[in-house]
DNA sequence: CGTTGTGTGAACGCTCTGTTACAGCGGCCG
DNA sequence: CGGCCGCTGTAACAGAGCGTTCACACAACG
């Protein structure tokens, strides 16, 4: 079996014991480049990260594993107790967490589950609002049928906002979720890079992206689910 | 939202008030035959089966409802941490589970991106008052089913007065907790704030919001009624 | 009937956003 | 190695939208 990756160098020792008595092999990595310094030939078998020590981090080298051209899966998170408001709008970076302090048996219930599932292959790889339609394995996007020409981070944008339809979010939200960093004093950017999305859904579809006022962007139509 | 389904019946109170807090609404049944008869129109919205107090009846319970036609997801099973070893060849039974006894939190971070998963929306944070409805997370309002086009510090003003029903605010308080603590200007801002909020609001509902001479405004009915 | 408080309309000025242009950076190719 | 090109972030400007203020009319209350 491919081994594990894990997150951060070394991972503490109760969660190495538990997955060496569980009898999964596992290497562990602090970065996204040196994860894939050590990856083995036919990929990581899946990725356990642990979140409590410096989430910031944690989530920034989730994120690039999941941008990968094949996105690293399944992914376990262990957060701690205080941390479970950190996951919202987060979904995308992990497939299960686990309570930390964690008992064993529980982790490896856990990993068991996920790869019976995954083996199932249940991650969606559309993402469709309305005539926009993502594609998350070929990073291809259209609209109405017609194919988008998107750079990296207007795809990503675009992908983000389209994930949560209606939703508000504020330039320094948008900054740290889909950058992936604190950001000082360029939230200009973000309305540049929502012209040009809207210049490229072209004149018909560029309401699908809506100011705020104040406040920040929304896409698509809100949830009046009443 | 559609309510999710609970098993037994009657549900632990911890796991029914936790569920309530959340803001999820549920219905309990013991059977098979029993959640079909209580089912809604457009069916669930999900399960949660406790397995600790009779752990087959929870899994052919879980068992039917995976067998229908139209397979009921997500399923959230709870286990005491004895029982791990028999979620084994049982992971088509449930989409994910969690240990009880349970934090409030963790369960309802696990339901929460159990529907992210599953692609079931999650609801809106909304603040209800008679026929005005707030979405906090589209920055949305409307009235009576109709949409209110507000400005930004129109629909804080009218944000924070739906929030506290009934309760009196004279234009110095507004104007620290909806302006902000440092601001200082005119009381009679506030005065043409509830004027255009009112037009907007329609004839209707203007009187939603009351004056109380030399003291302040009010929104809605006061406690004490009339 | 006078005083005090509130509704109303218009106008000013500031804040926020759309838009354009440009510089830095890295990749690609000759 | 050097030049070209696409992507990204930043600065600057203009315009629109919005909040604040003012002046006056009107209502409430003694």
């Amino acid at each position: 079996m491919e081994p594990l990756l894990l997150h951060p160098d070394p991972p503490p020792p109760e969660l190495a014991q538990a997955l060496d008595l569980a009898g999964y092999p596992w290497k562990s990595a602090s970065t996204p480049e040196e994860a894939a310094r050590l990856e083995p030939a036919d990929g990581w078998s899946g990725a356990v990260v642990l979140a409590h020590l410096d989430p910031e981090a944690a989530f920034a080298f989730c994120r690039t594993l999941r941008r990968r051209d094949v996105p690293l899966e399944p992914l376990l998170l262990l957060v701690s107790g205080g941390q479970l408001g950190d996951l919202e709008l987060r979904d995308d970076l992990f497939d299960d967490f686990c309570l930390s302090p964690f008992h064993p048996r529980e982790l490896e219930a856990r990993l068991k589950h996920l790869f019976w599932r995954t083996g199932t292959g249940t991650r969606p790889e559309l993402v469709e609002y309305g005539p926009l339609v993502l594609n998350l394995e070929t990073y291809q996007a259209a609209i109405a049928g017609r194919p988008l020409d998107l750079t990296y981070m207007e795809y990503e944008l675009l992908k983000f906002l389209a994930t949560n339809p209606g939703k508000v979010f504020t330039r320094e939200i948008l900054l740290s979720r889909v950058w992936g960093y604190e950001y000082y004093g360029g939230a200009r950017t973000v309305d540049v890079h929502i012209r040009r999305l809207r210049a490229k859904l072209g004149e018909e579809h560029a309401s699908l992206i809506q100011t705020v006022r104040s406040v920040g962007y929304r896409f698509g139509q809100p949830r009046w689910s009443v």
